[in-house]
DNA sequence: GTTAGCACTCGACTTCAAAGAGTGCTAACG
DNA sequence: CGTTAGCACTCTTTGAAGTCGAGTGCTAAC
């Protein structure tokens, strides 16, 4: 759907003025903050015009015109100016993402922190997904007469440890016997094509061992399992309270949406785009029918992504939000490359 | 300081109304509640006493009485009935810990997520404190043909690891020789005493190969560091948008306490006795002037101690929900005990 | 010491009116 | 035909005034 130029500049204008002010804005507010030579009675008739075509809408009848969720999508999608980042802003947030010898959990987490503060939003940020991530090595630490640590890396740098326990007394023999299982069956392979199938041909190829063994066999499975799961770090809960009156009641409901991982994973994950912004109730998730979620997706050696977002109310600021997410998604997505590749 | 059998009823039946309806409790309405054969009159008489004393206040001249911070602590001390643990309740309560095969971190995160549900309140917990923690073991793991990770167990069985990297290609005579300076210098060794000025003394003593051990070393020793640091778990931020009135203005501060880690850890070790409760501005952080603080603490072999409590607004349920933090947290200590010494 | 009775206080709720913001419509204008 | 001035209309906000009711404190009597 195209709009006139007129009524571009005017829905822009309200979109603009409600997100800084959070009230209604009527047609002499709009002649003011408008370059436009037309009085305010056409400025009504072109806004009576947005409301029928679902942009706008008014909280009763004699207030003044706030946008729809459309209006905003109209907004971020045709009107709203790209203008760059400034230098001062991306001096801010390179170092508000600069942490050395980090894990990607750390940096993330981080990340999330920062984002929350800069744009006084909840932030949210995934590790990238264990999809195609493989077995980098295996390690067993000893630490008691039976039981040991398992130590598991991928191939994307995240580490994942876990106590076994073994049924009889650990000896250098069975040790031994675990790394060559290790080196054959687990090295190499593709976390996700370690499910109990496999698992159950590589202990029946075990023959005798299999017994002892499998605490062992079983925790690097267990281990692969969890580092597949993408991990979800959160930021900045409280500033939910800072917006408290645009959400309503759904205050509530979106911190304890927050505070389960799985279902913001599935958020972030939806979107196919190297950028994301949902509005309003275009995410199907009912917690967030008066929240936007700006996304970014990072990847790492091209395929592997996490992503990081923010989550506002509907009158967040898209506009210098946008930008902001966008470029410190992609400084973290070269963090985390490097770290990586910084053998 | 005494109050006579009857005002100690009263104040009580005032707290337990009030803690249960968040109004003012009245005068009739006492009379109604109380099993005492005495008019209204002589009620109003005993509660403006009360008041006189500091144990009761009016929101305004012609409303009931509320407690203040000093009645409550006198219920608390006094007053409040300590009937044990409903059965039930008590198999809630292991379900909601029961987590096998888990890190302390773990089985804390989760057991302030269930603290948290079943109280309707915040929930914290902390890991045990690192400062009588020994190093139990260092491992190097090699990643890359110059870095490699290192993975340090503690005598309480924190795992840290961290990546590191070295200047030169490692090669196996460099891994030996820092196995034998953790040999000789680092296992066994209690956390605290791993500062600069030991550091320097062994890296002096190194000789020429200072210089290719010092990345290793001082990732040992920052990996120690780390693993001192008492960590916090928390649950159930949400839950503070439930009682949010009675927070008034705090809301969002108190959110904001919750965040940051540190000074929760320093208000949870703050208690020297096996359990706590501080009511309003007992505790000295000004975010939590209108919060009570239920806190307990878990003994790992002795000496090693964490905590684990909840926040809730100073109209609190004391009576029920101390019993149960203190079941949980002495759970958790066993569980967390049993853990480690599962060997 | 206890109680009944009563005047009094003060917030909560309702009603009413006035103010103000903003609209929609109509008629006139270029 | 688009634009505009003018105006009646609508609906919220604000404040004042009034009523209600819960609850108190005090006094006088038991």
């Amino acid at each position: 759907m195209e709009l006139s130029q007129r009524k571009e500049k005017i829905l822009a204008a309200v979109v603009e003025h409600y997100i800084k002010t959070g009230e209604p804005v009527g047609s002499k507010t709009l002649l003011s903050a408008l370059d436009i030579n037309v009085s305010s009675a056409t400025i009504r008739n072109e806004m009576a015009e947005l409301v029928a075509l679902g942009f706008l809408e008014q909280p009763h009848t004699s207030a003044g015109r706030i946008p729809t969720n459309e209006g905003y999508r109209y907004y971020v999608d045709h009107l709203m100016g790209v203008r760059p980042l400034d230098e001062s802003v991306k001096r801010q947030i390179e170092a508000g993402v600069s942490i050395k010898n980090a894990s990607p959990e750390a940096i993330l987490a981080k990340a999330s922190e920062f984002l929350a503060d800069m744009t006084d939003c909840a932030a949210v940020s995934t590790t990238p997904s264990g999809e195609n991530a493989t077995i980098k090595r295996v390690e067993f630490v000893p630490v008691g007469t039976r039981t040991g640590m398992i130590v598991l890396l991928t191939s994307t740098g995240v580490i994942k440890s876990k106590v076994c326990r073994s049924d009889v007394d650990l000896n250098s023999s069975m040790i031994e016997k675990f790394y060559n299982i290790v080196k054959s069956s687990f090295l190499g392979m593709p976390l996700d094509e370690i499910d109990t199938a496999t698992l159950q041909t590589l202990v029946a190829s075990m023959g005798m061992d299999a017994l002892t063994m499998i605490p062992f066999v079983s925790a690097v499975s267990d281990l692969a399992q969890e580092a597949m799961k993408t991990m979800v770090m959160l930021g900045g809960q409280s500033n939910i309270l800072r917006y408290r009156d645009d959400y309503g009641t759904t205050a509530y409901e979106l911190m304890d949406f927050l505070r389960r991982g799985e279902p913001i994973s599935r958020l972030l994950a939806n979107s196919k785009e190297d950028f994301d912004v949902k509005i309003g109730g275009e995410n199907k998730f009912k917690q967030l029918e008066n929240s936007s979620v700006i996304m970014a997706h990072y990847n790492i050696d091209g395929d592997n992504r996490g992503s990081i977002g923010i989550i506002g109310p509907t009158r967040i600021d898209y506009a210098s939000l946008i930008p902001s997410v966008r470029y410190l998604t992609d400084l973290v997505g070269e963090l985390l490359t490097q770290t990586l590749n910084d053998d």
